[in-house]
RNA sequence: CGGAGUGUAGCUCAGUCUGGUAGAGCACCGUGUUCGGGACGCGGGGGUCGCAGGUUCGAAUCCUGCCACUCCGACCA
């Protein structure tokens, strides 16, 4: 690891990387494992979160011309038979409703056998089937293309081991489904898609990623090409943040989602899907969270300024409560990065130092501290949840209430780039691009010390000239990755202009590609 | 589904080997002293010891079966 990255502050223990994101997000009050194997109870403050990435995104989804709409949960079963490599993909974890009632069996209460499904209902693992059915009714004229259509929904997959935010058997996400007349067009549209999420997740998650184009075998079972953004965890693994298809003509031949075009020919449409999910948001935990807790960038941070008001059950609270409403109405009537502050003044009756330090776990990117003495002399004291110590004491400074209330739009714009700025210099700093054999990316991944379990040695991504291998040449190299834990993330949009040997094959290389360890 | 490990209070765990009737710290409730850097004293609430059988006078502890979770594989946004 490059950086200690230990459980002590949260639980009070040392752990692994893993122990300390699953501390993290049960100490920030994001969510927790629910009675419904692997899915989870997303808790108010992680919810709020999840709301600010919809909102944002949402924005965004629309703005570039698509309207949301809502498809249902269920999907019948005939409809997933109709597209041999979509079905294959996505056989293995369907969850398959099969009856519609249930009854008192020899005093158990089961399935009732007389109310079994004519046709089996699949719980929706993704929308393309039954948008695709829809489309193939709305489509006729070449007049009716583009259509462009996104849905905020909740799908199922039956994964074996499931992780808070990271894969769960139920996730939300936005599913966004494209039909045009051509490739060219629909090609368009996936790359435009791919470059609002990236544009996205490093303005809003402050999540610096890199977009590019997954090999073959990693595409989404159907599409001609797949596209991702791939972010950099503080254990040095990658994740796929979102991803965007070019469907091709596969899915409208398969759906019979056909057009006349202006010559009256009958042409498939092309179709693209796209989607982001609850995943972002581990993501985003991985991405900023630190030993005392989570750090949330202020675009998503469901409140951006925290009011602990120093209470001690004394006449003079009243006059430090009414200081803090006052200064919470102010921030209120600012804007930061685009909207109205979110600003909270924090009256539960706990302990004040509680509260502090439950909003600092929590991620709160600026938390004021309300004395009578500030009350009395007319400041503000606060600590940035961004740079919470120096050393190990905590860093909290003053200001005049006014001066305050005139920089706190700039102080959150001021975090949400310090952090962005953190994350993208760890990113930048840790893809290696010396490695030119299959030998040294061996001997550089598989030299890992026996303290993997202290959470494993950061290494970091490597990106390397290759000849865009496929087939079976393509399996053969992913097998041996596959023994070093690596995997082929994606080829990067930004290409340099001549390429080294391949690192496989030693072959003139076509392109670079990015490899790493993955969630 | 394969390999390993773990299930005891909300959380982290001790107790299990060697059977004797349920524990600690944190959290929670009450109270007093405190309070501007994760307070302290006193008092208190909370657990069918994962589930089901079996052995035994007696089971958290021994035996059998099952279930769940964690980690490593396989699968994946």
């Amino acid at each position: 690891m490059q950086r200690a990255l230990s459980v002590s502050r949260v639980t009070g223990n040392r752990g692994t990387f893993p122990d300390w994101y699953q501390a993290v997000v049960r100490e920030a009050d994001m969510a927790e494992v629910s009675p419904t194997r692997g899915a989870m109870i997303i808790k108010p403050w992680g919810y709020g979160v999840w709301e600010r990435i919809q909102q944002t995104l949402d924005r965004r989804i629309r703005e570039s011309g698509h309207d949301n709409c809502y498809f249902p949960l269920f999907i019948p079963l005939s409809f997933f038979a109709k597209e041999a490599e979509h079905v294959e993909g996505f056989a293995k974890e369907m969850a398959v409703v099969t009856h519609h009632r249930l009854k008192l069996i020899d005093g158990k209460l089961q399935p009732d056998p007389e109310a079994r499904l004519e046709e089996p209902l699949i719980v929706r693992p993704t929308s393309e089937t039954i948008i695709g059915d829809a489309f193939s009714r709305w489509i006729r004229s070449h007049r009716d293309l583009p259509v462009l259509i996104n849905q905020w929904a909740n799908v199922v997959r039956w994964e074996m081991r499931t992780r808070l935010f990271l894969r769960t058997s139920e996730f939300l996400w936005q599913e966004g489904h494209t039909a045009h007349a051509d490739a060219e067009d629909a090609r368009t549209e996936t790359l435009k898609i791919l470059e609002m999420y990236r544009e996205f997740a490093e303005s809003v998650l402050a999540m610096p990623v890199i977009a590019g184009e997954k090999p073959e075998n990693e595409r989404f079972p159907g599409a001609d090409n797949t596209y991702s953004i791939e972010a950099m965890m503080q254990d040095g693994k990658a994740l796929q943040a979102g991803t965007s298809h070019y469907l091709g003509t596969s899915f409208a031949k398969a759906q019979n989602i056909r057009f006349q075009d202006e010559e009256g020919q009958l042409s498939y449409c092309h179709t693209t899907s796209w989607g982001v999910s609850t995943r972002l948001i581990g993501g985003v935990i991985m991405t900023h969270g630190d030993d005392d807790g989570l750090r949330l960038p202020p675009a998503i941070a469901p409140r951006q300024i925290v009011i602990v008001p120093m209470l001690r059950d004394k006449p003079e609270d009243a006059q430090v409560l009414e200081y803090g409403q006052a200064l919470v109405k102010a921030l209120q009537e600012k804007f930061a990065l685009g909207e109205p502050i979110r600003a909270l003044l924090d009256t539960k009756a706990q302990r004040s130092a509680d509260k502090r330090w439950n909003w600092v776990r929590r991620g709160a990117p600026i938390i004021v501290e309300l004395g009578p003495r500030d009350a009395a002399g007319g400041q503000v004291t606060f600590m940035r949840r961004d740079a919470l110590r120096d050393g190990d004491k905590v860093k909290s400074q003053a200001m005049a209430r006014e001066a305050f209330i005139e920089a706190a739009p700039a102080l959150l714009a001021e975090i949400q780039q310090a952090l962005y700025d953190e994350a993208k210099a760890r990113l930048d700093s840790n893809i290696r691009s010396d490695i030119a054999t299959f030998d040294e990316l061996a001997e550089y991944f598989g030299a890992a010390p026996a303290d993997e379990d202290e959470g494993g040695v950061f290494k970091g991504w490597v990106r390397a000239a290759w000849s865009r291998l496929t087939g079976a040449e393509l399996e053969a190299v992913e097998e041996h990755l596959k023994a070093l834990k690596l995997t082929l993330r994606n080829v990067p949009m930004d290409q340099p202009e001549t390429f080294g040997a391949c690192i496989f094959t030693g072959k003139p290389g076509v392109e670079e590609i990015l490899i790493g360890r993955a969630y």
